[in-house]
DNA sequence: GTCTATACTACGATAGAC
DNA sequence: GTCTATCGTAGTATAGAC
């Protein structure tokens, strides 16, 4: 089923059944909208897909694809963390830092975090997906970072832990949202916003990761 | 599922309709599945609740009730922000970071969280349920500790911010927990994980909050 | 390849028995 | 207060026209 058509029907269906995917998840989500809201008939997802478990791994494949090409520009060329010294690995990690926030705030990725918060609580072969191809060498390369940029002596398992923190940080700002915008008092997060963000993030990065 | 014979019939149907509709949402959980669940008929739902939506309505009541609940021995008593110098503050955030991680990690919040995700990501009439009686007030007696126990001179919108960022640090093992136990290499988060993150949350906490 | 038509199941709401 | 029965709607899957 790994086809790489450019059929305008695959990815609009695509793109919708992400969409609806995530916001009302497998079961919640119906084929009929789906098909409708991208201009076809519902049948055709059982010809492209074969029925609407293909589509919903179709779509997961789909995630992994887009985000994985949004981190390519940080990623390639990246140095290895193993070749750094502390100083320039919390430099690195601010940077993958500012990857995966930009990521969070992006519009293009609500949809992709409904549909991968899901997997998340309920993980179906979905989420292994989803972990092969992004999260997997994401947090790889997160961990990794980390354990160079910690205190010397830094126990491995300790940064890892320090290494989900981490990415809590940046991760709440699109899975509790709602609540952020509400505490903070925006209206929504926009380029200010996001640069303010940003600021105070560094700085935290710094000081999580210093920290002994 | 255990026998709770000494439960209401209605007590019985707003569980299984927290962990139902946490699992499926408002539109992918039914009525039926959760009568059947809760052992009656699905027009007792009607009669108690006046249709699906006042059942997700009054299941939102619950949460927000049980969370407050498992809160009130942090909260009832707790120094008032306002009076406490850094230092103080600082370990009443600590305090405040320790009761939300035991709320992330205990089983019964699985649900909860669940329920309160989905309605971080498409808010409806539950939010504010949830808003009101819950997460306003934590959130603001979180944001008036960091401010007390930031640096002198610390804005009041950076003192947000970095409020935001700390309750994701403590999120993110609940929401995120499919992956931070692979980053982690856990199995489970039992009692001994618990303390692990305890004490790397602790001295972030002050990592960040001090930070300048 | 994409459509319409159809078979069958499950949904939420409601009426009425008890 | 809780049940069964039933209505109209909407779901997935599939067959077959074009």
């Amino acid at each position: 089923m790994a086809k790489k058509t450019r059929k305008p029907i695959d990815d609009r269906l695509l793109d919708t059944a992400i969409e609806q995917f995530g916001r009302n998840g497998l079961e919640g989500a119906s084929t009929r909208a789906i098909a409708a809201a991208a201009g076809t008939a519902m049948s055709s997802i059982t010809y492209h897909y074969g029925g609407k478990e293909g589509l919903y791994l179709a779509a997961a494949r789909r995630i992994a694809e887009q985000i994985a090409g949004r981190l390519a520009g940080t990623l390639q060329g990246a140095p290895d963390p193993e070749q750094l010294d502390a100083e320039d690995a919390l430099a690195q990690l601010v940077v993958l830092a500012d990857a995966a926030l930009g990521l969070m705030l992006s519009p293009e990725s609500a949809a992709w975090s409904r549909f991968i918060i899901r997997e998340q609580a309920e993980p179906t072969e979905g989420f292994e997906i989803l972990w092969d191809r992004v999260m997997g060498p994401v947090t790889t390369r997160l961990v990794r970072l980390v354990q160079r940029a910690g205190p010397a002596g830094l126990r491995p398992a300790d940064a890892r832990v320090r290494a989900v923190t981490l990415f809590g940080q940046v991760l709440v700002f699109r899975v509790a949202r709602a609540a952020a915008l509400r505490v903070t008092g925006w209206r929504d997060i926009g380029p200010a916003q996001s640069t303010e963000i940003r600021r105070i993030l560094h700085a935290q990065v710094r000081a999580i990761v210093t920290a002994t």
